[in-house]
RNA sequence: UGGGGCGUCGUCAAGCGGUAAGACACAGGAAUUUGGAUCCUGCAUUCGGAGGUUCGAAUCCUCCCGCCCCAGCCA
């Protein structure tokens, strides 16, 4: 059946849900989490989890916890809490005080563990990381029961207790679970449960040195919160059997279900935290925020509104698929939705001068412009107009090809909103030859754009008024890849890519009342893209803008599509 | 060649035994004071492949092929 906009999204989780619903499983409750780990700042991809989990809890009447998975100290940091708290809030959803954390259930998951040596079905390993490895077996071979197997509950305790106390040095002992080391899924091969970390922890500070795994404390952590459903990734598929196992043989309730699904991958850029942390590191960009980045607060920076992003993690579908999500439909719905909201503006990037010849010296007039085509009661503002402009340099050519109708020698066009102009000569710079100034009449009686006698112009520029338009600095992103796939494994990706995915324009002029423009608004400059008053740099009050994105461009696929002159 | 998962249009994705939704992309056209937005139109006789069951299969069965994940004291 086809699906309108006001029909929630479906999917195999959902789906679940309902069925779980129906049958009364979970006590009828559903319960979700968004549980990163801070080590990082969310991204697209994170994106598409907190509105699948935050989405589910608001569609079915439930809740949706935020809980930090902060069980290893290294690379964790408030710094990166913040943006996360930030970034979910922005994005539109709330956890009310539903804010936790895994490091807040270390003493509760300490005793779950002591519970399990007691019950003989965890054990404290002496072998060192290196010999763990290769007792495990491997693919195809089944692993080896490790020496210390079978030391009887009291010596683990009283191993696992001198663990916590800080007796042994990183590395020297490990918790086990006590399961197969012939299981065919390798993470059923007796899995560490704790390891010895004497790291700061930016939470508990020096209170531990032994930390729980993932696996341990994942399960426990929604058990303790009552989640019902545990939505994660396609990698943790092998994991759920030991999701499940610890949750049996502590006998804990409620008991939640995992349910896999995979994750967003997207063309042109890349979304493993690893390789995020590299492009900040290496200085590829200048920060987690730097607007080519696909963080949410690079995407926040670049101009990008919750609405779209929501909006995007809506359409892309849930499944188990790998897939890559054409990066054009993440462009698509930015679009879509700053069509709706955005000021009209006008702003010339490349400043080529135009002198009206026979409009009078010092006279200024002022046309009242709408600042949306269709919805008038977002009001209109003054643009001036005199007889120096400045229009885009490529709205402007000596010799045009054939499907070109812009302006040339001869032509006349129509200036958004002004008058008709047409093309009496070019002044040529001296040395290059290049077009440095125009030469244009215009004809009074168009003043608002019509020609009293019905005649047509081919096009319409924008245009800004050279005495009174602010300098401003402009700055194109593209795609920071330039392939859309296969980045590679390894520091590979880094050779792919795009050279050019950021152009600072120095010399834009926009109209006066961008004067006024503060960070973080955004406007459509018409015929250009949509760009956004940057957050982050504030050169001296110079006026610094983001392009979001192009709009779509005709002319651009006309032009590539080869010599048509 | 162990185990787990996945294969439906260029990219996503519905479909759950009754004869292939939708979106993006792409291609045409209409209209247009943004070569934008809008509006029409076209775009899988076929569902990784081969057999089989059935009146009828993308949906059930068998075999095969391809891709992804797992051998961190990461998550």
């Amino acid at each position: 059946m086809a699906r309108n906009d006001a029909s929630p999204p479906s999917d195999f989780i959902r789906v679940i849900v309902d069925e779980d619903l129906r049958t009364h499983r979970h006590q009828g409750r559903v319960a979700t989490r968004f549980p990163p780990e801070p080590n990082g700042y969310p991204h697209i991809g994170h994106a598409k989890s907190i509105c699948l989990n935050f989405g589910i809890a608001a569609q079915y009447g439930g809740t949706c916890n935020l809980r930090m998975d902060d069980t290893d100290p290294s690379g964790e940091s408030m710094e990166y809490v913040e943006s996360i708290i930030r970034d979910v809030k922005w994005l539109g959803f709330d956890w009310q005080d539903r804010l936790y954390y895994a490091s807040d259930y270390y003493e509760k998951l300490y005793q779950y563990a002591m519970r399990l040596i007691r019950v003989g079905k965890a054990y404290v390993c002496d072998l060192s990381a290196d010999e763990i490895r290769e007792y495990r077996g491997t693919l195809t071979e089944p692993g080896r029961e490790s020496p210390y197997r079978n030391r009887s509950s009291e010596e683990n305790l009283a191993l696992f207790e001198r663990m916590r106390a800080g007796e042994f040095e990183d590395g020297a002992r490990v918790l086990r679970a006590k399961i197969d080391m012939t299981s065919p899924n390798i993470t059923m091969r007796d899995p560490v449960m704790y390891r010895i970390k004497k790291e700061n922890h930016y939470r508990t500070g020096e209170k531990w040195c032994i930390y729980p795994m993932y696996d341990f404390a994942h399960c426990l952590s929604d058990s303790i919160e009552g989640i019902t459903h545990s939505i994660c990734t396609l990698e943790f598929e092998n994991n759920r059997p030991l999701y499940d196992w610890f949750l049996k043989e502590l006998n804990v309730e409620p008991r939640p279900q995992q349910i896999e699904f995979a994750r967003l991958n997207l063309s042109f850029t890349v979304l493993s935290k690893r390789k995020l942390i590299e492009l900040v590191e290496k200085g590829v960009v200048s920060g987690w925020d730097d607007p080519q980045m696909p963080t949410l607060s690079g995407m926040r920076r670049r101009g990008y509104s919750p609405e779209a992003i929501r909006n995007f993690c809506e359409r892309i579908g849930v499944s188990k698929n790998d897939s890559l999500i054409d990066m054009a439909l993440l462009e698509n719905c930015v679009r879509e939705d700053l069509n709706e909201r955005a000021q009209r503006v006008l702003a010339v990037l490349r400043p080529l001068r135009v002198v009206i010849d026979n409009y009078p010296e010092g006279e200024v007039e002022e046309f009242d412009c709408p600042y949306h085509p269709k919805n008038p009661e977002m009001g209109s503002r003054k643009v001036p107009f005199s007889r120096v402009l400045y229009i885009e340099q490529e709205d402007f050519l000596e010799n045009p090809p054939k499907k070109f109708f812009r302006l040339a020698m001869g032509r006349e066009v129509r200036l958004r909103y002004g008058y008709f102009i047409r093309c009496v000569g070019v002044v040529k710079n001296a040395n290059r030859g290049e077009v440095s100034e125009v030469h244009c009449t215009y004809d009074p009686e168009t003043r608002s754009g019509f020609a009293p006698d019905g005649r047509k112009v081919d096009a319409t520029i924008h245009w800004v008024s050279a005495a009174h338009s602010v300098p401003a600095e402009v700055r194109l992103y593209d795609r920071l890849f330039r392939i859309a796939d296969s980045l590679g494994e390894g520091p590979d990706f880094m050779e792919y890519l795009n050279k050019k995915s950021l152009e600072t324009l120095g010399s834009c002029r926009v109209e006066p009342s961008l004067s006024h423009a503060a960070p973080g608004d955004r406007f459509q400059f018409e015929r250009l893209g949509y760009f956004c008053v940057d957050s982050a740099d504030d050169k001296d009050k110079v006026l610094i803008f983001n392009r979001t994105v192009t709009l779509r461009d005709a002319w651009a696929r006309i032009a590539e599509k080869g010599d048509d002159r």
